[in-house]
DNA sequence: ATTGGCATGTAACCAGTTACATGATTCC
DNA sequence: GGAATCATGTAACTGGTTACATGCCAAT
């Protein structure tokens, strides 16, 4: 019941596929919920049954026929019943940081080459997000977009993955040239 | 076999107890990765079936008697095979930022009360770090630390976990500016 | 011709969470 | 007297991951 409710906050921006929101919360784009296309399948299922969302199937030409889903009532009700709880501490778990924390019993360039990769990832992601918040923005200011815009959740949630990832660019770089420092032999 | 990797990496600083494991895997000290205590227990058997950790019983006067884990040799290797892999890109996943993500659709004022809760507990998270950094650092300045230890593993990623806690603060303390502009009458 | 994108799904498995149980000791 | 800390564990459940299956269309 957790990816639940971040698949009713995506679906406050417009209906959707499930193939669309496999897209939204893969590790590309997703700047706070990541989940697997078979998860979402399921759940979308699981939340049809509950009366949730509602699915439309929607036929087409060229490609595959879709469902396209979107939020029932009940659905808006069960986001603002969320939304008022308290929310669970947020979990973190990365591969990358406990590889860092085990630099000293490896060759650190090792190390250094996954940094390097999640280094261009970042950077890829960063350039995304703030592709996004342009669009979001459309040549407005932050200050009037906040203060005229009727939805800004998801431009607040953004601007998290923005500083987010500009972060982990200089951490990535920063550790890259810490452990480049240090030289190949170190065993 | 993704908290054992984030065990084997913990237990390079030494012994523990699943008990002490517990607590440098829970939500207030974990920095890059939390786990409950019952995933530890239950990993730490399988890890001690697996041959990766050696358990000795420590008998204590007034206290519970325990069992301490440290890595074997085979533990070492395996964590160095770890290390040597292909990190999977790290999961998000927070609560708060769905919730601030439908924050359009209840009362803000809701919303910016669970940031507050989480404004506080950051700052706690963030003090622990700098707490621990320095008892790293030991006196020394940054660069001489990264020349001279033997490990610089937990540096690193303490580093990180200082700066997202920071972050952290500046972007809950906006998002609560922000919300409370907005006023309570936004629905 | 074959890769990649669109689009959905089943099934099995593994990992993470929650609830419960025990029992002594120390601190307020 | 009651809560918090130390210390470990069983069992049931929910959620996340991986493997596999299908089939058409567009582009190289």
């Amino acid at each position: 019941m957790a990816l639940r409710n971040a698949i009713l906050a995506t679906l406050l921006d417009g209906e959707s596929s499930g193939y669309d929101l496999a897209k939204t919360f893969d590790g590309s784009i997703a700047n706070f919920w990541m989940a697997a296309p078979q998860q979402l399948y399921r759940e979308l299922e699981r939340m049809e049954a509950d009366g949730l969302v509602e699915a439309r199937l929607v036929e087409q030409a060229k490609r595959p026929n879709k469902r396209v889903f979107q939020l029932t009532p009940a659905g808006v009700d069960a986001l603002r019943a969320f939304a008022a709880q308290e929310a669970k501490p947020s979990a973190i778990r990365d591969d990358l940081l406990v590889q860092v924390q085990a630099v000293d019993i490896v060759e650190p360039d090792l190390v250094s080459g996954h940094l390097v990769e999640r280094l261009a990832i970042a950077r890829e992601r960063l350039q995304r997000f703030e592709q996004l918040r342009d669009r979001l923005l459309d040549g407005r200011e932050e200050d009037s977009f906040l203060h005229t815009a009727t939805r800004i959740g998801p431009y607040l949630t953004l601007r998290r993955g923005i500083t987010f990832e500009r972060e982990n660019i200089e951490w990535f770089a920063w550790a890259i040239r810490v452990l480049d420092a240090r030289g190949p032999a170190c065993d």
